[in-house]
DNA sequence: TTGAAAGCGCTAACAG
DNA sequence: CTGTTAGCGCTTTCAA
């Protein structure tokens, strides 16, 4: 996994290299010479000694209606010609496409993300639809424009929609498909009450949660920070502190000053919290876990690698996003069946933190 | 920052949310209410009291062949009905889309991606152009669907083409823009002789270049081994060490054991790769830098909190993405004007580790 | 069991 | 200066 890694290329403007093979003037010959560009359904047609309707009849599911070799004529002549039908002209006729746009968050955009769109991708093509994705921060006006433009058909978010972006989708009348934010919450508090939990079967008593402070929207913290709550109060604890660490040592230090530590055990939002939070210590000298425990959550490679290494919980996105993509599939009436039960997706890392 | 961040909810497939507006079966009445949803050129052009074509005409950048109020009446009329072209109908029209294609490499897929691509819609946007996401290294099947139904203006992609993906591209007849692999090898050949012309600047004499070794395809890695060792000629040193890490602590371990430290400057990567050698050095308590020395490249935000903090170099994407789309819209015929230079993307950002 | 015809929304050529 | 017309590729009645 190559989660910190970033883009390492560059490039100026005269480095990129532009090619357009040249378009035949007319798509289809007598299947002349390789595989042809671009072949409507005419050709298709045409070429099975058919109409357009049945071609279009036999290709959208309903070959039953016709006599098998019928059928099958068809069938050999769409791949013979590689024909791929123009969403252009279905969408004109259907009024929406089959495209689904997918809402990348900006918050959170890490390397396994691609993991799970990639999976979705999947799952929709075998059913006829094809993932598209757009970052979710864009300006909203081009998301409308995408949308009255494209008229997929549907928009899936993986973070609750922004009511900018839930308006645009009402007005354009578009399927949309979000978690609520009250299960979100509910979700992300799971995390929290694992963390809380495990730092209390560990023997501490004294919980903190440390927030990720970052200048863009994060809609995770809070409920995490309440499962942390919440279980320190099931366990009669004292009210938990809660702080806020910027991704740098200067805010990791002033967090750990005012955590009165040592002594606490600390919950971050994430392992680069986590990290920050050890490098902190170490600065000032705290030896961990005697004077400061933590417990991270997301399992990235760094934190496996920190010495002493970071306890942690693990997020199957995989698994996670197999639900998600059942919830989709439903939504757009492709019966698809419901997993049986929800997969673990959480899963505890040992470390030495804690 | 939050390039480690990873995603972190969690849902079961009845946890979705579903809203769909009802479409109104007519589209526009006289304003009545509201905006209206999915209005239509001719709704536009009865609101205006015109022809379609007028409004086509004056919409797509031909104002000036009519009378001003003409052209004023009909911005109003598309304002006043929240017209947005539909792209099934132009692009049937047309012959390809306004829709451009990004293809997401899944090597590298850092928190910084989404500013490239934030700043790439923005640029395209302003040009009629929509930019939409695919993850490259998905089947190549899918991207032939998406190609051939979608007729996207261009298809672009961060890193070079893989055969398939080139093969698709042509056989659509699509224009396809990507860095030759050439110029792209200069420049990542650029990385590494920053590297290697740093770490001499600083005394050292015994170079080496580790590479991060990952089941991703690593397009970069090369370059930048060969930008060191050429440096490292340049200057008559020995032969520059190569080795291989994986992100953990055992294969930094071994990496380091066979690198002949103490004394020995690594070039890494990244700063994954920087990292995990600091903390295997520490296991192996080598004093960093003296018996050690790491320069890293990314300049992640954990590079930063390391103890001591990571001598590094930064690559400035957005920089970078400009020339980028600058040289994507030349291809499109979107007459940009040729950014002047070529702004300078690479930046040494000091630490303590050299 | 299959085909003919209409029309989705748009733009380009041409006519007035 | 503006409108009429044709047709992009597809699917869906409806008729044969």
């Amino acid at each position: 996994m190559t989660a910190l890694s970033r883009v390492n290329a560059h490039w100026t403007t005269s480095d990129y290299h532009v090619s357009r093979r040249g378009i035949p003037a007319v798509s289809v010959k007598w299947d002349g010479e390789g595989s042809e560009v671009n072949a409507t359904s005419a050709d298709v047609a045409r070429h099975a000694g058919v109409s357009r309707a049945t071609v279009s009849q036999v290709l959208n599911g309903y070959a039953d209606r016709f006599a098998p070799e019928t059928a099958a004529k068809v069938y050999a002549s769409a791949e013979e010609l590689g024909y791929e039908p123009s969403a252009a002209g279905r969408t004109l006729r259907r009024g929406s496409s089959d495209f689904v746009v997918a809402l990348l968050p900006h918050t959170t955009f890490g390397g396994h993300l691609q993991d799970l769109f990639e999976q979705m991708s999947v799952a929709l093509a075998d059913h006829g639809y094809t993932l598209v994705l757009r970052i979710a921060g864009a300006a909203t006006a081009t998301l409308d424009r995408l949308v009255a433009g494209m008229k997929p058909a549907a928009v899936w978010s993986f973070a609750p929609f922004t009511d900018d972006e839930r308006a645009v989708l009402d007005r354009r009348g578009v399927l949309a498909i979000d978690p609520p934010s009250v299960t979100q919450v509910d979700h992300n508090r799971a995390i929290g009450q694992l963390q809380a939990r495990t730092l209390i079967e560990h023997g501490y008593r004294r919980l903190a949660f440390a927030h990720l402070q970052d200048e863009r929207h994060d809609p995770f913290g809070f409920a995490r920070e309440d499962g942390v709550r919440e279980v320190a109060r099931q366990h009669g604890l004292d009210e938990i502190d809660v702080t806020n660490v910027a991704l740098d040592l200067d805010s990791a230090v002033r967090a750990l000053d005012g955590l009165s530590a040592p002594g606490v055990a600390v919950a971050a939002y994430n392992d680069d919290v986590a990290m920050a939070l050890l490098s902190a210590a170490r600065l000032r000298e705290l030896e961990v876990p005697r004077d400061l425990a933590v417990i991270g959550m997301d399992r990235t490679d760094l934190s496996r690698i920190a010495v002493p290494r970071l306890t942690t919980i693990e997020y199957d996105i995989v698994a996670a996003s197999e639900a998600g993509t059942a919830s989709l599939l439903q939504a757009l009436g492709a019966g698809a069946p419901q997993p049986a039960a929800a997969p673990a997706v959480l899963h505890l890392i040992e470390g030495e933190t804690i």
